[in-house]
DNA sequence: CAACCTGATGTTGTCGACAATATAGCAAAG
DNA sequence: CTTTGCTATATTGTCGACAACATCAGGTTG
């Protein structure tokens, strides 16, 4: 018997995985145009699958494309990330609003249990396991809000563009420890069930990590 | 010269434009499968573009997908439109924030003269001018954000979802002097320059729209 | 009789070829 | 010299055919 939760992968799907890595982790450049024929042969898989590919970066805001012209990565602009942020400040308060009220209690200690480590992991290593901890904290409650439509559109939308602009404008660096005390004000909130806490509190913080990486775009301003 | 924003129509276009029309308005019905073959008869264009429009029916939940099984249209149900309506009120409440923050003094002019319009016509019509008036209002204030992503969200994703629960649960009959008056207090805020507020008021009055929606789906409540 | 295997059938996934459209370069008129 | 129109080229949009897979019916074996 085989796991039924598990889907078959078609080449389609590997052409989109390997082709949003790709643009993500800026291999394939911002901005740049995507030439069906090309990737074609330089993934080894028909026209047909890239097109399927190319149509769903772009239901993820990824890629534009306009007809009988073709498909383009988007470009990174300051405008851009915060409009970004502004939609994941929206729905990110809200899955924080939501787990606060649909997490089960195990869920929430294995999140504390996660806060742990992640404060070990501070201490010991840098910045970059940091970042994994930060994903994987807010990858935690979006899927704690139990909502499918919000879980579908942060987890195979949003985040991959926000991972975009991370990688490709080198974030990194500090506010480590400052958005180690966020989370945790977040994971108190959400276990004594206060919902409308858990969304302020949420908000906030991707409101300063906005922020954040505002000024290390546009430092002209400081 | 031709019109420069005017985007060329595809056969693909057209194909998902009909399909998804169709099965808002339950001319497909919820829960049925989509048959690529029998689709592409019955639109009289090829499999490729049947596959590519349902591939974008998926990108907007409008259908579930699985690789060697087929698409069927999604169903209706309880929790799918309490998912929905939280996602809803949400990015709406993010828009109407936004919108009080960045739409034109003209635009809110215009936004007003709406209200006037509809303050008639729910006096000498019925419910259903309503519900265009009600779609034409958030539709304003979803575009008054000036946010590009939350505006692809909620226009091309959200939105048509939202019609189709509508529709086809028969939506329509009372809230509409209560849900003017709402519609006249978010407009106020806005006018006021008070995004906080107007947040808040959207955000009530899409939740007191899904309890009222609940309330007819699952009158064994009452 | 139940469980499993096997083959037939219809569906989706993938492919290469053709048609339609946009773009660049060149030629000619003003 | 600039601008307009045309042609050549390359790209995308669309199509029909084949391959891979899921599903169901019938037969076989324990």
């Amino acid at each position: 018997m085989q796991n039924l939760t598990e889907q078959p992968i078609t080449a389609a799907d590997k052409t989109f995985f390997q082709l949003r890595k790709d643009i993500v982790e800026g291999v394939v450049l911002a901005g740049s145009k995507l030439s069906e024929t090309e990737l074609s042969t330089k993934y080894g898989v028909s026209r047909a699958v890239v097109r399927e590919a190319i149509n769903r970066l772009e239901a993820c805001h990824i890629v534009e494309r306009k007809a009988n012209v073709g498909a383009r990565v988007v470009s990174l602009s300051a405008e851009g990330l915060v409009d970004l942020y502004q939609v994941r400040e929206s729905l990110e308060g809200m899955a924080a609003r939501l787990a606060a009220q649909n997490m089960t209690d195990d869920e929430i200690a294995d999140l504390n249990g996660l806060l742990n480590v992640h404060s070990q992991d501070v201490k010991n290593h840098g910045s970059y396991y940091q970042e994994a901890g930060d994903v994987d904290f807010h990858y935690r409650i979006i899927l704690g809000s139990k909502n499918n439509h919000l879980i579908a559109m942060l987890v195979n939308g949003i985040y991959h563009l926000v991972r975009m602009y991370r990688v490709q404008l080198g974030m990194s660096g500090p506010r480590v420890s400052t958005a180690f005390d966020e989370h945790k004000h977040i994971v108190q909130a959400i276990s004594n069930r206060d919902g409308e806490l858990a969304e302020m509190l949420m908000r906030r913080h991707i409101l300063y990590s906005k922020n954040n990486i505002q000024r290390k775009l546009a430092p002209e301003q400081g």
